[in-house]
RNA sequence: GGAGAGAUGGCUGAGUGGUUAAAAGCAGCAGACUGUAAAUCUGCCGGUCUAAUGACCUACGGAGGUUCGAACCCUCCUCUCUCCA
């Protein structure tokens, strides 16, 4: 079979309700994708990811590649053999790392060499290496290698950046020989006349599909916005967009009303590690001491394991003991609503009513009646 | 019975004449988190008033004293702990 096929199945506005086809199974989008950074999504076993039913997740090859490392990760059967998941699983190339270890790394035009933060040891990533070990992990969809930049630098370094980012996605095109799907990834900053010159470039080359990078890495809410907005409809109308590290849910509702199929945040799983839980009313900060005493659930219109079987007073106690069940029974909470909340944009962009469904979710949220 | 040590803010515990409303940790209260160096980080944390700066009050076991000034020095009292009988 093909690494991958991509099919629009009804649209609404710009929004498009699609369809991927992996070796590991179907994706229906727009997808939410939980990180699962090193080949585990924090706090869950294989098995609770796997009923909470996310159809792909992602993976990072910077570190894997420092623990265990990619041979002993090809010889135990790649990750999805690995971690006993046999959905979809797309691997980030490091290019995130470029910018968020940007103080223990040196780029140059072959690649980039980094320190491990673990050890201090000297690791080099480059197009050919990072797509060589997403291969050998035996990812579904691997991401050409990349350079995020920062928030805030000059244009010209901008611009700079990007064109370095553009010589490294046909290196990774060129260095693609197994099976994964590829994706370009469009840089360009805050700035329109980069975005559209990179997303002209990057959707110019024959990758399975194309992404957003360089967002969410600081800038206001508005520029990431406009940004995506701008760009989205530049890229190839027939290849899966993929919005990278985004985002907040209404990130999610505005991002497929831009037309993006594809996300991937760590927020729900990070916030829920710290107590922080979205719920169809509002966010929750579940060691507020207004919940000692709540015996509600959750999130009275969700329907995962933590909401229907334990309350509020127990998950605020669990958090503030420090048990390990509440990271547990936070995550699945928040990556069901994750999931819960793309759900409802399929089916309301099969209906034609994304706008309606989006007024709705915010309209819920932000009245605030978490505590009605 | 004898010898010694000690009593500090909710807790543990620094501090031995002024810059001390009093270190630090914990607990408590709140906030942040966007391709994961995150079960992390930040702020507040005696009281009242203030948006804030700030002002006043109360405070280092109790009572008294020395001093311009005391958590810190002296006296007595109360209590706690350790060792020896």
């Amino acid at each position: 079979m093909s690494r991958l096929s991509f099919s629009i199945l009804a649209s609404d506005g710009a929004a498009r309700r699609g369809e991927i086809v992996t070796r590991h199974g179907t994706i229906q989008t727009p997808v939410f994708m939980p990180v699962g950074t090193l080949a585990s999504v924090k706090s869950l076993t294989t098995d609770q990811l796997q009923q909470l039913g996310p159809e792909i997740i992602l993976n990072n090859t910077y570190h894997l590649m420092l623990r265990p490392g990619v041979d002993l990760l090809e010889e135990l059967g790649g990750v999805h053999k690995f971690m006993n998941w046999d959905r979809a699983v797309l691997s980030d190339s490091g290019g995130f790392q470029v910018f968020s270890l940007s103080s223990i790394r040196k780029v140059r035009e072959e690649g980039v060499e980094f320190r491990s933060h673990i050890d201090g040891s000297a690791h080099f990533l480059s197009p050919e290496t990072s797509i060589d070990i997403q291969q050998r992990m035996g990812v579904d969809i691997a991401m050409a290698f990349d350079e995020c930049p920062a928030y805030g630098i000059e244009h010209a370094e901008v611009e700079r950046s990007m064109e370095l980012t553009h010589r490294w996605a046909r290196r990774s095109l060129a260095a693609r020989t197994g099976e994964s799907a590829l994706f370009g990834i469009v840089q360009g900053g805050i700035h329109h006349d980069l975005r559209k010159r990179s997303a002209e470039e990057i959707g110019s080359i024959d990758f399975d599909g194309v992404a957003i990078g360089g967002v969410s890495v600081g800038e206001p809410k508005e520029e990431m916005l406009d940004v995506t907005r701008f760009t989205a409809p530049l890229l190839p109308a027939d290849k899966p967009r993929y919005l990278m590290g985004v985002g907040t849910p209404e990130d999610l509702l505005d991002g497929v009303a831009a037309g993006i199929d594809m996300f991937d945040c760590v927020m729900p799983t990070r916030n829920a590690r710290n107590g922080s839980l979205f719920t169809s009313l509002g966010k929750v900060a579940i060691k507020n001491a207004r919940f000692a005493n709540d015996q509600r659930p959750l999130d009275p219109n969700c329907t995962c394991v933590t909401c229907r079987t334990v309350s509020r007073a127990y998950l605020r106690h669990l958090y503030v003991t420090g048990e390990i069940a509440a990271m547990v029974y936070n995550t699945i909470h928040n990556v069901s609503f994750y999931l819960d909340l793309m759900r409802g944009i399929r089916q309301s962009i099969a209906s034609n009513s994304l706008q309606a469904f989006r007024d709705a979710f915010l309209s819920r949220v932000v009245s605030g009646e978490v505590d009605a």
